[in-house]
DNA sequence: AGCGGACATATCCTTTCGTATAGTCGACCT
DNA sequence: AGGTCGACTATACGAAAGGATATGTCCGCT
């Protein structure tokens, strides 16, 4: 299998290089940046990892344009980007998106999986990121209207969130409002869907 | 690596083992279901695969009597499963999920990935379920039915709605009942969130 | 010609929401 | 000790939402 790898970080290159090329049946090609990386995948390659952040990538038009010039399978390879830059490039087409965090074997054993036509993606990764947002909301939000705003999200009614925490359904109104001015929100629902894209619950 | 491999279904196990066995550094153990896999778990494994629907699984109950059995990578196997059970399995700890319809060379990584500790699931899988609800309520929904439930999913009042698309408030009000039905929710609160589960809009 | 589905409108009525206002209570400043 | 703030309770009222039922149009199908 022949890959074409670019980044413009010489110590990453070389490393994944000299674990890549243990594998017998496995031929890398090394570049710079896009530019070189465009000017010979034309020799052929089953896979090509660009790497997010390198001269020529402006995000990822980088890859958009290496998709246009190859029909080979186009992977994003990062040391930094979150989870919404990987669903992005999965989402334009990148056979899979791979964090330099990740292990040596295990890099390997994608880089065979997205050769062969599997999308990859490391789940830990693309999970776990949406555990950031809800420190924001938690903490300006109340106990109370936490919970309120739980009934809403369940679209349950005030008098049945009141009975749920044993509140008057009044105060539960209280609670309603504020959370709706706090999440900005101009009624129950959009509060909910507000709180639901937010991650909360 | 030694792996060990619980399905029912004997052409499946086969299978499996033929192309296991295929690769040098791996030895496979296969069995009929969970007790006959409970019995031998001991004799030390880097991965257990499960058959989602064998005897004994009772779900994903069998995972977690695996799990806690055995301090081995545990993973399910499935040929019908769909993407709910697969993020369930994988937040009950499984370390992975595979549906049967993968091919040889990707079940091979799939598995070495998973025996080295990295959480896998196949991404298009895991993803392209998402798009198949839409199509069922696309199609329940009449048109008028489904820019009313647009409307929901802003957040906007019956009158805003009826503004919108230039109808009186009263029949914004029937297409929200009828569409509230179709889509067993409870509210206009129910169905927004109904229908942005769903990935409508 | 007749039928049913989708759509629009109307009236009536009940429940729920949303908001304003006011007061109690305890915690925390300073 | 007085002040402030957050959480809670309480009244009260107008505005929405929700439900039922009835009437009528348009359109496609039989």
């Amino acid at each position: 299998m022949r890959i074409l790898l670019a980044d413009d970080h010489e110590l990453v290159r070389d490393t994944i290089v000299a674990f890549l090329t243990q594998q017998p049946d496995l031929e890398v090609v090394a570049v710079n940046d896009l530019f070189e990386a465009m000017d010979r995948v034309d020799e052929g390659f089953d896979l090509v990892l660009l790497d997010y952040s390198m001269p020529g990538m402006d995000g990822l038009n980088g890859l958009e344009k290496m998709k246009e010039a190859t029909p080979a399978h186009v992977a994003i390879l990062s040391g930094s980007a979150d989870r919404n830059v990987a669903q992005q490039a999965l989402d334009q087409g990148a056979i899979g998106f791979v964090p330099k965090t990740m292990g040596a074997k295990s890099l390997v054993n994608a880089i065979r999986f997205m050769a062969e036509g599997e999308v990859y993606a490391p789940v830990k990764f693309m999970t776990e990121a949406d555990e950031e947002e809800p420190h924001e909301l938690t903490k300006v939000l109340t106990e109370r209207e936490l919970q309120v705003v739980d009934g809403l999200c369940r679209g349950l009614s005030n008098k049945e969130i009141a009975r749920e925490i044993d509140l008057q359904e009044v105060t539960v109104k209280l609670h309603v409002k504020t959370a709706c001015r706090k999440l900005g929100a101009k009624n129950r629902t959009q509060a909910a869907l507000a709180a639901k894209e937010a991650g909360l619950f």
